[in-house]
DNA sequence: TTCAATATGTTGCCGTGCCATATATGGACC
DNA sequence: GGTCCATATATGGCACGGCAACATATTGAA
């Protein structure tokens, strides 16, 4: 379970669809979205919140995500964060890539040992 | 079938898997690494050669690679390169990480349409 | 003789993730 | 009361890999 330096590697541009994935059903704050990928994943993908943060900003300009900021007493302020329609669109453009990607690199890999 | 901007991110990090992978079972040279590489993925992953020159010698300066020029009449001088016994570890090490990075992904963007 | 395919190589830019650091609140434990 | 951890957001500067653009050189086909 550790982070081989491939894996960071691989992180890149993952972030985004984890992202638009897991705001698709509910709107969801940035800590939450870091602690359900390092869960859901088993531990495997984790992403700082030198990433997050500034991925957020960046997707909320984008016009992917919208952003509001949510006021509990007995809590920090949260930043919530939902789907657009634009965002929905990219998120299922890029989860076609996402699976086209990896059909490639599995197709290259196992076609030696075929 | 085009090269969205998430895809050129996606790559990031696996060429060095795709290339070690492609000399597993016999030596071979750069540009025959790039061609199959496009072919075998359908023309979903592709590396432009400011990308695999270089990590090729990377990955000889590492010690995964052995390269050697090999110089026949009718073509231009090529570099082949074969698979150390330290990159065959590598490689199985890298394989491992690729599937565990894909099945934490697919949790994390199947979790909500389950 | 021009063009495409083959084959290798380099400089400099850009995007994305990380490290380290910072601020701030609530609850548990001693 | 004080310390520590989890929660929650934020940022400056660095590292790294892929790309665009450019460069050189040979073979064979139109």
């Amino acid at each position: 379970m550790d982070q081989t330096a491939s894996q960071v590697e691989w992180k890149k541009g993952s972030a985004e669809l984890l992202i638009l994935s897991l705001v698709e059903a509910r709107p969801r704050h940035g800590y939450e979205i870091s602690k359900l990928i390092e869960q859901r994943s088993g531990g495997t993908v984790r992403f700082h919140v030198a990433s997050l943060y500034p991925l957020l900003y960046r997707l909320e300009r984008r016009g992917w995500l919208c952003g509001r900021w949510v006021e509990k007493s007995g809590q920090r302020r949260r930043r919530y964060y939902r789907l657009t329609r634009q965002g929905r669109k990219v998120l299922a453009s890029q989860l076609r890539g996402w699976h086209e990607f990896v059909v490639g690199i599995n197709r290259i890999t196992e076609a030696e040992n075929a």
